[in-house]
Parts: C-alpha cells; sequence; structure tokens
DNA sequence: CCTAGTTGCTTAATCGATTAATTAAACAAA
DNA sequence: TTTGTTTAATTAATCGATTAAGCAACTAGG
C-alpha cells in the first residue's frame, strides 16, 4: 500500500474547470490584484480548502529557485552551547518562513565540507556556520558562488564575510580581571590549542590582563590541548599547572567541554571550589548552577547571537547586493560563588 | 551579483555531444548494465568531473518521489536526553544517505502538527517522532495517509504503530527496589501530570515495587507536576515531600528537567545529598557526574533507541508493506553514591 | 540476403508549480 | 464602425533529472 498521492493544483483546476495557472495565482494572492475575478477565486479557494490543498514546496523551489530552507552547520549538537544556538535559529527561521537542515562538524574540516556539500545540493538559500579550523577554502568558495552565509560564534578576521560572534578578547581580559580583583594570584587558563582566532582571543584577553596587572605569569599557568584529546590531556594540563613552584589558585576554562573535563578531575583530586582553585568559565549549562559550588561564567548572548545570525542571513538572501556585516556581542560576567573573595591565606 | 548558476546534466550533454538521458544514465550507473559504450561513459564522467557536477537534489526528488530525507520531531533539542538522539539520528541516517530535518515541539501538541505538516510539504521520506500529549490525532493521520513513521521514547499503546522506547515500568520498578535495598524507607516519585503512557509507566513501577515490598506509601510521597510549570511547582511538590510527618529520604526524578529543578532547589535548602535525601533520576547528563555527589540514573539505550528508530524508518520507507515493528529496550540502573547504603539513624 | 537481436543513443513525457506571453470577450471612446 | 482599454482567463515554456519507448546501425544466424 502506498502512500496516498498529495493534492495537485491540478485537481483543484480540474475540479473548477479552469486551469492550472489561474490556480497558482488565486493561491499566491495575485487575485487581489485585479487579475482574477472575484467569484472565480473565491470557488477555487474553496476547493483548495475542501480538498486540503498543500503545494509542494520542492516543485514550487525547483521552478523558483528558492527553497525557503536554510542550512546549519554546528560543532556539535550535543552541547549545550551549541543546541540553545540551535533552538533559537530553529524559532527565528520560522517566524521568517524558513526551515532549518542542521549537522555537526565534530569540529572536523573535512566533515563541515561534506555537510555544506550535501546542503548545496539540497538548495538550501543559505548557510549558518559555525567554522572549524581550516575551514577557509570552503568559506573562500562560498563567497566566490555567492552563496549568502553567516558565519557564527567564530570567523576569520583574514576573510571578509558576515559573521556574528561575542568579543572574546573583552570576555577573556574580564575573567581574568575579575580574578585578579578577588585576590587570586595564580591564574592559569586552559584552551584549546587551535588557530581558531576565537580560541586566540581568549587568550589574548587573559595575557593582556595579567601584563596590565603587572602579574608575571608562570609558563605553565597557561596550557592548550588538542581538541581530540580532550579527556585525557585535561588532567595532565591541570596537573602541570599545579605542579609548579608557583601552582594556580585559579583556572580560565576556555570552553564547556573543558570545564566539564576538568571538573571532574578536580573533584577526584578533592579539590575545593573556590577555597583551593577558583574558577572561571566559558559556555553556559545547567551544570554550573549545580556543580559543589555556583560557577562564575562567561554569559554570551546566544538568543541575540542566533536571532542576529538569521536575521542578517535571510536579509543577504533577499538581497544580495547587500554588503557584509559584522557583529560583536558583549560578553557578561556572572559572578558567583567559585571565584569569590579568596581570603588572604599564608603565602 | 547572483549566485552563480549550478552545472546540470545539460551542461554535461552539450560539451559531450549527448542527450541529456545519456548522461543521466551514466551518471546513475546504468552504463554497467551494458546500456551504454564505454568510451562515452568514460567520457562523460570525465566531463562531469572536470566540471564538478552535483545532481540537484530537488529535481531528482520530484521526479522520483524519493528525497532522501527524514523529518525528526522532538521535544526539546536543548535538552540534552533529545540533543543526543538527535545527535545518533543525524549521524545514522547519514549512513543510509538521508539527510535530517528537525524541530522541537516543545511538548506541545501543536506546535508538534504545525512542524510535521511542515515537513510533509517538504516531502520527506518519513519521521521519527517523539510524540508529545494529545498528539494522537496527528499519528493516526500519518497512518491513513501511509507516511512512514517510528515513534521514539514514547508511544500510544492504544494505537498500532511502529515505535522505539524504553521499559519504563521496569527501569522504575528498578529504581524503587534499589532504593529500598538500600535502606531508604520513605521514598517519593516526582512525575509530569501527563497522560502520556512511558510517564505512567514509571509512575507504575514506582508503586508497585513499594507495594511488592510491603510498603504503604504516603500520599504525598507521589507528586505530578504539570510540564509547563516545571519551574514553580518543583519546589512546592518538593516542599509537600518532605512537609509530613513520614517525609521522604530519596526521591526519584522522572525527567531530565524535574531533576534540574528539584536539584537547584535541594541545593538552596541546603539539604546534603544523600545523607538528607537519597536521589535516583531518570535522564543522562554530564551534570549527574559533577554534583554534590554522583548521581544515580537511569540510563537509556539512546545510541541503540536512535539507531533502531533509522534502521526501522528506512525499511519501512523502503518497503512499504513491512508489519509494524516494536521495541522496548531495558535501561540500566547506575548506582553511584546519591543512593548509598543508608546508614541506620534514629527513626 | 533476409530477419532477429544487440548495442548505443535519442525523443519526449513526466514530476508540480510558476509566470511571461497571449487571447478572448466586454466595454468605452472617437 | 473602428480602435483602444480592461478584465479574466488560457497557453506553453520552464526549473533539472528520470525513464519508458523508440530508432538506427551493426552483428550473427540461417
Amino acid at each position: 500500500m502506498k502512500q496516498k498521492k498529495k493534492v495537485t493544483l491540478k485537481d483543484i483546476a480540474v475540479r473548477a474547470g479552469v486551469s492550472t495557472a489561474l490556480v497558482s495565482y488565486v493561491m499566491n494572492g495575485k487575485d487581489k490584484e485585479g487579475k482574477v475575478g472575484k467569484e472565480m477565486a473565491a470557488t477555487i479557494l474553496a476547493i483548495a480548502k475542501e480538498l486540503n490543498f498543500k503545494p509542494h514546496y520542492l516543485a514550487r523551489s525547483l521552478r523558483s529557485g528558492k527553497s525557503f530552507t536554510l542550512g546549519l552547520v554546528i560543532a556539535d549538537i550535543s552541547n549545550p552551547f551549541f543546541a540553545n544556538i540551535a533552538r533559537v535559529v530553529e524559532n527565528e527561521a520560522k517566524r521568517f518562513g524558513y526551515t532549518v537542515f542542521y549537522g555537526s562538524s565534530d569540529e572536523d574540516a573535512e566533515t563541515s565540507f561534506d555537510l555544506i556539500d550535501m546542503l548545496i545540493n539540497r538548495a538550501v538559500d543559505g548557510f549558518i556556520i559555525v567554522p572549524t579550523e581550516n575551514s577557509q577554502p570552503k568559506i573562500r568558495y562560498l563567497l566566490e558562488e555567492n552563496i549568502p552565509f553567516v558565519l557564527l560564534d567564530r570567523f576569520f578576521p583574514e576573510i571578509q564575510t558576515n559573521y556574528v560572534s561575542t568579543n572574546n578578547y573583552q570576555a577573556s581580559f574580564d575573567a581574568c580581571t575579575h580574578l585578579l580583583e578577588m585576590g587570586y594570584k595564580n591564574i592559569g587558563l586552559l584552551g584549546y590549542e587551535s588557530a581558531l582566532h576565537h580560541m586566540k582571543e581568549r587568550i589574548r584577553g587573559y595575557e593582556d590582563s595579567l601584563s596590565i596587572h603587572g602579574v608575571q605569569p608562570n609558563a605553565k599557568w597557561l596550557r592548550k590541548v588538542r581538541i581530540q584529546e580532550v579527556g585525557v590531556k585535561t588532567r595532565e594540563a591541570i596537573d602541570d599547572m599545579l605542579s609548579t613552584d608557583q601552582p594556580v589558585d585559579a583556572i580560565i576554562f576556555c570552553t564547556y567541554s573543558l570545564a566539564v573535563n576538568s571538573l571532574k578531575y578536580i573533584n577526584e583530586l578533592g579539590l575545593k571550589v573556590p577555597e583551593d582553585l577558583g574558577i572561571v568559565s566559558f559556555g553556559q549549562a545547567e551544570l554550573f548552577d549545580l556543580y559543589q559550588c555556583p560557577i562564575t561564567y562567561i554569559m554570551q548572548q546566544m538568543n541575540e547571537l542566533g536571532k542576529k545570525a538569521v536575521e542578517i542571513l535571510i536579509q543577504k538572501i533577499e538581497n544580495p547586493e547587500l554588503p557584509t556585516q559584522q557583529v560583536l556581542m558583549q560578553a557578561t560576567l556572572i559572578k558567583r560563588a567559585s571565584s569569590r573573595k579568596k581570603e588572604p591565606s599564608k603565602s
């Protein structure tokens, strides 16, 4: 038993005794422009409703070249940061009549290329992309082909594109400064070993804050792990930070994944937060409310990020001549117990 | 400046000096069936590669009636349980050459109806649906229309459909039994006020376990909140459970959201887990590893759930005659500190 | 040498909706 | 009566790929 066939324009046309063209005009509201007789328009609408006509989007798209479909390429949908972004993008796209195809790149350039190719073949009207390391070639390709897209959360400063991101330098700078103000002396930062600009900015903000406040960082305070090795290397990194004559008394985590892995290890070590170790983290999750003590984190405006990305993308789709737009949003440091004022101790 | 137009079959045909039909045959490997000359096939393939030809899926789908596209309707992508499921479905679908459209229903029947309609119009080949309360009419509609679909995580026992779910009765029964064995006496359960079968099963498993073990439950131990009111009512529910002459000494949470909200409140109350309150929860998240003490939870086989759902769906798509399949997976209780053996205290 | 069968390719219809171009009828103005 | 204008509808091409049917040209069997 096969699927019942869909009701088409032709079914309506036959019933009404007219051509499919006329039905099409009516369905698209062209009858308001005095192109179609009033009575006939009413008849057609009535039949369409009776038969529960739903236009066949594929056919329409094929003809019109517009699919009202967006491609969303994120790093990993099971990361709460991206899941939330995806949620916002989905809702916002719907408001404009668009539907979203999505896929996770796993921070792998090849995977993201495949995803993008696949979505191009599916004739999406444009992309929102959280780019991975080394994905510049594909981004340049999209530019050349004039396929509308917006980079989200990250961008390449050397390529002129639309993007919506966060002022990561400032966020990181603020985080570090906050820890210093709260009396922490030896502040470490755990980031990714990555060429991605947003990661470099997070590191730069941290370094500048230390430097401006006259702190001479120990070489072991700054650790970077490769994203594929987070599980193993996080522990080593933390061990490193702690096993020096100047052990860290606070750490900034550059991503949610780094935080999760580190916090597990910190628990295993039996360290108390913030007494033994102050903490500030990027990312955002319920976890931060419910850890042994609430975690200070850098709140990015996920709603605004997602909304703005959709807005810019749809503008670009509807008006390809539009120049590129760049948006850098401010992050907010949410101060909690994990970075509370340090009691002066015997140094 | 508009998008460059895509390379079509025709472009190749013109270059090779043949008809588009021949190119199509070659691209679909029909040349192996001795329908096409060897040299010509090679020429065409060469040109296709040179021009970087990518077939236009919309056109192909329109003609063939197959889109190699699946619709995934989940409750909420920002819930880690569903985000993980979505991830598995995405990967598994890709293995079979399908791409996924997804949307969140927010546990609202109307929203899910709209989503499903939209996806039907986009000509998806089938659905994986996490059904909401009161969505039976749409499910029946899909059955009538012979649109392939699989229900995931939940199902309606009164409707004969494909589904992949968990043995929630057993899971809940085991959870409660475990708590009893660990010495907890007054065990509460916090669930949703819902007609959904999986929720009823979770409650039934709990009740049966108590009853079989000869425990006479206090009326205040079982609390249900409406899903739209989780934020507010969770606190009341917990207050209720604790404010009786038989206050609970352990609680089972029926979903991740209930757990998150409750744990926040439990922290606020300054209760120690498991000394003051033992805990077992449905759902799955990093949070459970990192709470003040690791939380005992009911592990569902998310990977298997997702994979099986995709497998059944694709079978059904490729062979519509197939009878419905039902799969109930066993959950595993992961025992952690939040339900560790209770020290006998002055009762 | 004739017929049947292969091989290799083309023709043309089709999927469903859109839309420029056209026609037919009604009516008004000159 | 002729010409022009409106109104209301139809015709037919089109988007890109698929595929049943058809047609040459050649080969092989008798």
